[in-house]
DNA sequence: GCCAGGATGTTA
DNA sequence: AACATCCTGGCG
């Protein structure tokens, strides 16, 4: 059970939103057992931002592993991504969804009438519920001493198409605890 | 339980 | 115009 750092992210894209899962994720006081995650690849993958925005590309070249990746979706909706660079490709693994572990009043203030369970059970209502905004945009966050991510046992995994993307949704890089209470969708 | 529709702002 | 979403309201 140590802190994960940078080099953990410095591997395949896949192979890292695959051995996140059971981590848990640490944020200012808050933090969630990760149930749910995606990977998005920085190429040949029409589904990931640096597909078409310029924008992504240049995140990429210009930020580290493990750094946060957070953009604003619909409108209203901050999803969290950590940034993967390595040899075997770069790319980005969204955080789908969270059990709470700590700082469970603070996230009930966050995310009013929503049961415990479903408190992170999804992108938008895991950033809304952890206090990320676009300020988390780029920070390298596990450097910080009351952010990071805590590794675990590795736990018995499954595998999906990516949800909610229009493009590239046959490739099977979704990850989650399939007896998870906290998914934002089941497997 | 399912589905339809609307909120909302950034990117290209 | 599309978008890595979420909530509500209508069903029955």
């Amino acid at each position: 059970m140590e802190k994960i750092s940078a080099t953990f992210f410095e591997r395949n894209p896949v192979i890292c939103a695959r051995e996140l899962i059971g981590c848990h994720f640490q944020w200012k006081g808050c933090a969630g057992r990760i149930v749910e995650t995606e990977a998005y690849l920085s190429v040949d993958d029409p589904a990931c931002h640096t597909w078409s925005r310029p924008s992504a590309r240049v995140f990429v070249e210009t930020h580290q592993a493990g750094d946060a990746y957070v953009y604003l979706n619909y409108g209203m909706h901050w999803m969290f991504n950590v940034l993967i660079k390595s040899d075997e490709g770069s790319g980005f693994v969204l955080f789908r969804a969270l059990e709470p572990v700590a700082g469970l009043e603070e996230m009930r203030g966050r995310r009013a009438g929503v049961g415990d369970r479903l408190l992170a059970a999804g992108p938008g209502k895991l950033t809304r519920a952890m206090g990320i905004d676009g300020s988390a945009h780029g920070v390298c966050f596990l450097g910080n001493a009351d952010c990071g991510i805590v590794r675990s046992k590795p736990v018995e995994t499954c595998a999906s198409g990516r949800i909610g993307i229009s493009k590239a949704v046959e490739l099977p890089w979704r990850f989650g605890d399939p007896a998870s209470l906290s998914l934002s969708r089941k497997f």
